[in-house]
DNA sequence: TCTGGGGTCCTAGGACCC
DNA sequence: TCTGGGGTCCTAGGACCC
């Protein structure tokens, strides 16, 4: 099993086009402008060097990182690049899942995974220009691990045997699905490193996690994984848009006008789609930072602009509250 | 000078039914 | 003057990921 990262993908599509950036600290984000709301969406490892990640506010960056060259993310030319990674990694003789614009599993056969990943990394090298690492592993969990340890431009393999010696003192959010959330509820419960959870009572966690989280939580911490590399393409399950405003809405008409706005956005988002959506759900982030969101059935499936802005607005008057807004989104489901 | 945009999955609580 | 126990569906919210 292996699993491919592009090395600082939204960064290196802008070096690609502009060498002069090369090694230097570029910080993709937002509209490019570090003046304004907005986050890091990719940094280039320069950047990285002044402490500047992804997710990390865009004026923090620049107060990092005064020197970057900030710029807005290219979704086009990322789309692009992408498709030629991925149509690269197609020519190979493995079932191939994309996760995203940078990454992908590939289930591969053979006893050289090293070799493999090597001319992994060259054929999308000499295709598109960009550095890639490959993880290799018994499952999509040790590949996926590995790849983000082997980073950048680079190939390493995880597998059972040496789990516990790599990932074992690491703090539990070091795992694919544990976030800074989930972490300090175990820490909580005196578990803080992969070993402590792997040999934590699922049933005790099933408790207080759910049925399904609980036992999930132990299977990962013993790198185990038995979710299989799907090759067929993804069918997204519901579509939206959202909008944080520069300046706080504080006129609810206004928050009526933009939530019509981003009904009819997603409404020919699932017109594009051809299938019909049966619920709208709009999400509303009062100022500074409180989210509810609130949804409403269409009375039938439907493609229509005129339904889906409708059931947005009946959704929109769901909302007890007329304080300032920060943030609007509408999202349309589709059936399962 | 806080905290994007686009997604997915799981949980918990209430409604409803038998 | 008390009201069980399941099962299922729907909704809102939480958490996480890229």
């Amino acid at each position: 099993m292996l699993h491919v990262d592009l090395d600082q993908f939204v960064a290196a599509v802008e070096v690609l086009r502009r060498p002069e950036l090369r090694g230097r600290p570029v910080v993709v984000g937002g509209d490019g402008d570090p003046t304004k709301r907005g986050v890091v969406s990719t940094a280039s490892y320069a950047a990285r060097a002044y402490g500047v990640h992804s997710g990390l506010p865009l004026r923090t960056a620049a107060r990092r990182c005064p020197d970057a060259v900030f710029l807005p993310v290219d979704r086009e030319a990322c789309d692009a690049a992408s498709s030629e990674v991925m149509a690269t990694l197609r020519e190979f003789d493995a079932v191939v899942q994309v996760l995203g614009w940078d990454e992908a599993f590939l289930a591969v056969e053979g006893d050289d995974p090293e070799a493999t990943a090597g001319e992994i990394r060259g054929r999308v090298r000499e295709a598109t220009g960009l550095e890639c690492t490959v993880g290799i592993g018994g499952n999509k969990l040790q590949a996926k691990l590995a790849s983000g340890l082997g980073k950048p431009a680079g190939v390493l393999r995880l597998t059972g045997e040496d789990w516990f010696e790599v990932l074992g003192e690491r703090p539990t959010d070091a795992l694919w699905g544990i976030g800074p959330k989930t972490a300090k509820r175990l820490t909580a419960m005196g578990v803080d490193t992969v070993t402590q959870l792997a040999a934590a009572d699922p049933h005790d966690l099933a408790e207080r996690f759910g049925p399904t989280t609980g036992p999930w939580l132990v299977r990962l911490a013993r790198g185990q994984d038995d979710s299989p590399v799907v090759g067929t393409p993804h069918v997204a399950r519901s579509r939206s848009r959202e909008t944080t405003y520069q300046h706080d809405l504080d006129d609810w008409d206004e928050v009526q006008r933009q939530v019509l706005y981003l009904a009819q956005r997603v409404a020919s988002d699932v017109a594009a789609e051809r299938r019909p959506a049966i619920r709208i759900v709009v999400k509303v982030r009062y100022a500074p930072f409180a989210t509810r969101t609130h949804g409403r059935a269409l009375p039938a499936p439907s493609t229509e602009v005129k339904a889906i802005q409708q059931a947005a607005l009946a959704a929109l008057a769901q909302f007890a509250e007329q304080r300032p807004v920060r943030l609007l989104g509408v999202r349309a489901e589709f059936a399962r």
